[in-house]
DNA sequence: CAAACAGTTTACGTTAACGTAAAGGTAAGT
DNA sequence: ACTTACCTTTACGTTAACGTAAACTGTTTG
């Protein structure tokens, strides 16, 4: 069974200690401790991946606790099913968007950038 | 030419005057004026529909200025377009790193709604 | 003509997500 | 024993992106 440092985990995933412990003091990691240090198993190790990656996609914390919520078994309760099935299905839509938003700026990148080749061209056979 | 109130924009893009007025405080939109009031261009309408999008996709009011600033013209500086073009290529790796991530969320997503469903026929055939 | 509504400026308040500093404990290497 | 390199807690500070309230102007509508 691999463990972590807390030191390893913002190593690895280039975030500081304190963004770690951060997301401990909010609840979203409760990792285990050897007297007052510390110890992360590798489901915590998961939960910080997932955490960072809500991050990138411009999740707020509380939506990324939401989500990984979603992994966790012990999720018996019927309303609390049917309330995570609507929670995905708005997940999905606000995805999509992105997806939707994604591929528009890679084309007005391409363009931008095209734009900008032809702009150096010009310049440098003046 | 179209015009446009700041209301109408607000509904529109559903965000408050506040909000569009904040983007003119910091510089990223500069409306006419007739009078006091202010008084939106198509063009002013397009610099906020790209702020918007880049919000969706998790970008920083200052992340956006440099996006929408590959739009403008008068670009003419060199030195300025070849940063421009290195903009441009982190904002691909980045863009397609959220691609990947979105991806696999989907993915999760699909898996976890199939867990819940399961979940909740067991639950009902007991 | 008063009320309702859209616009304005100024300015303090708020929330999220950490940063940063202080003060200290523990364990390894020299 | 001393430095180096970890780890800890507590707590105040900071930045972005607006919210919210106050106080005012202009217009149109019943």
């Amino acid at each position: 069974m691999a463990e972590y440092s807390i030191s390893q985990l913002a190593r690895e995933f280039e975030v500081t200690t304190r963004t770690i412990r951060h997301y401990e003091d909010i609840g979203l990691l409760s990792p285990a401790r050897r007297g007052q240090t510390r110890v992360y198993s590798a489901a915590d190790r998961t939960r910080l991946r997932l955490i960072l990656r809500g991050k990138r996609l411009g999740l707020s914390l509380e939506d990324s606790r939401d989500i990984i919520d979603m992994y966790e078994p012990g999720k018996t309760n019927v309303d609390q099913l049917k309330k995570l099935i609507d929670a995905i299905q708005a997940q999905r839509i606000k995805l999509n968007q992105q997806l939707d938003d994604i591929s528009n700026l890679l084309k007005d990148l391409n363009t931008a950038e095209a734009d900008c080749i032809d702009a150096l061209k010009s310049t440098g056979n003046k």
